[in-house]
DNA sequence: AATATAGAGTTAAGCGCTTTCCCCTATTCA
DNA sequence: TGAATAGGGGAAAGCGCTTAACTCTATATT
């Protein structure tokens, strides 16, 4: 059988306040002592049982990540570099998919809270701002990363939409393009509002008229980029220009077009988001507005990590910059 | 302050095994006081606490998932169907990802072990026999997906690589190639020895000679498959097809051909495998070898399930069968 | 009529830790 | 020399649940 605490005790004949106090190095514990018992215990093949831990200190040094999917490279990504970090801090990851459904969310929400994870941390689109106010009222420590949900005070890290919007369409001016069409993932997001606010002040800049029939919304996959992409080449008065509001939907945008003889970029540039591997593995390499993605996860567990041990100063929401990244996919127009 | 079971029972005014028998559906309760329980558990807004109940019934229902890279989209997917299905069964999934390194490895199998997950799915490479040793002792239920230790009496689900790679380079002769490069993940996987033993087969089939020039062993990314390649087709007296063994090494291929202004698959012809979605997103696409990648999960975690409830029959290896998947990256040898 | 049995609950002993007091000894200080 | 204090360790009360064993009725069995 698994050695308990007690074993130990019994076997270094001291109580298991003792045994307690050296595993968690807080107390006074005599350094002979603390060898002599860490010695045992190793000699036992002891390890704390952290469920027994965690219902008397109420840690289970757990986290539960909330978020769309995870076998979209995006979040894939994202994941990766939360779950390192959290593993630096002694962490573990739950990951839960909740296909953007508020049933799912929920579902998994109350799991998590059920088994008492430290921390939440959200991802996750839609994310309903009633049970968002559940768990605050529980006083659960949560953090929003990459999604955010307005007018909630809550932690949130994410990176600039707006200027994200902005740098893309800038840069489809800047080569010439007038006739720029947009796909966005769902209007219910936050960051897809915010996307394609950059995209209307772009516009404004250049004095170029914003037209709603150049703005498409789709779905979150390939498929419905190169769907939504293909209804906007087939209407009247082709753009000379895209931007897809993530690297799915422009790739997606870019297979509507070859399927279509359409040559990318000479006859259509196309700028993606999120910088994604996808980006340089696309022909032509795309050109794509970079998101921080390892960033956004440090600073995302960081945050999450500081409210869990009670570091808990005002909530804070951290902006992260984009950046454009250009590739072959955009080109000057053909004068 | 969140209710207990001491506070749903004096509401009740019943005692907390009543009101456990309740939550759990066992032992012998009236139908009215059930119900009557019932309801005031809604009112109270009542979740059992999951961690006390994990240290009194020894069940956490959580699944520990080891895998290299939760990143690799291969994995993310698989992780995806592992999770689906896990959620179905009321399991949540940890994930660990361990980069093939046998120290993140033991270090997440430790801590796996004191949270006491109830099951551990391990889909990581090395898998070190000396701590799956260590844990079949335990008698912590364990099932290896995809990836398999020869020599070791353990539930595994996996695909024949085997036949996988006999598909592949099947596919290629018949083509009319006679000059068929390999690339291989490790020498270490018992998967790429499967594979090229595939490989080897259908060689020999034809009576071509097996060259250990045309055997390249790789990483796991595209970047290194690109270099991989690179050195075979700078090679004295270049292959005119090649069998990469997964999909990223696959699409490294061809941008290395592409680099080199090789024409795929006119002057060569590239085989993947596994299936992901990034055969589909590649130009050409890719023909590859495809594994069953939802069943896969499915199965391991329905394996894993039985042998967590203790419905543990002799321990089994599910073999799955590839399939060839016809694309665009091959083509018969021009004549 | 006496006994067995099934039904509905209760009691209480854990599960393996954490943590707050509390105690004892040895040292230090005035 | 007596009191204060610091250091090292222990006792015991939880944490919130599960479950074996038990009690008490009410009904069925022979």
């Amino acid at each position: 059988m698994k050695p308990t605490i007690y074993d130990v005790a019994e076997q270094a004949g001291v109580s298991i306040a003792t045994v307690s106090k050296v595993v968690n190095r807080n107390g006074k514990i005599s350094e002979q002592t603390r060898e002599r018992i860490t010695k045992i215990m190793a000699d036992m093949g002891y390890f704390p049982n952290l469920v027994a831990s965690a219902l008397s200190s109420k840690k289970t040094y757990m986290i539960g990540l909330l978020l769309p999917d995870i076998s979209n490279p995006y979040f894939a990504e994202l994941a990766r570099h939360i779950e390192d970090r959290a593993q630096e801090l002694g962490y573990n990851i739950v990951i839960c998919s909740t296909d953007n459904r508020m049933d799912k969310e929920s579902e998994y929400l109350t799991f998590l809270q059920q088994k008492g994870v430290d921390g939440i941390m959200l991802s996750t689109g839609l994310a309903n701002p009633q049970s968002l106010e559940l768990l605050l009222e529980r006083k659960l420590p949560i953090v929003l990363i990459s999604r955010e949900v307005p007018q909630t005070a809550v932690n949130t890290v994410i990176v600039d939409d707006y200027m994200g919007g902005y740098l893309a369409t800038s840069h489809l001016l800047q080569l010439g393009h007038r006739d720029i069409a947009i796909i966005v993932e769902s209007m219910d997001l936050a960051s897809s509002r915010g996307r394609l606010k950059g995209y209307r002040s772009a516009l404004q800049e250049y004095e170029i008229p914003y037209l709603e029939q150049w703005v498409t919304v789709s779905e979150f996959t390939i498929a419905s980029g190169m769907e939504a992409a293909g209804r906007l080449m087939d209407g009247p008065g082709r753009p000379t220009a895209l931007f897809a509001c993530n690297d799915l939907l422009a790739i997606g945008t870019i297979q509507a077009a070859r399927a279509r003889g359409i040559a990318v970029p000479d006859q259509l540039s196309v700028v993606g988001f999120d910088n994604t591997f996808l980006a340089t593995l696309i022909d032509p390499s795309l050109t794509t507005v970079g998101q921080p993605i390892l960033e956004l996860g440090r600073q995302a567990v960081d945050l999450l990590h500081k409210e869990m041990i009670g570091d808990g100063q005002a909530k804070q929401r951290i902006v992260l910059l984009p950046e454009l990244v250009v590739r072959s996919s955009t080109a000057s127009i053909p004068h």
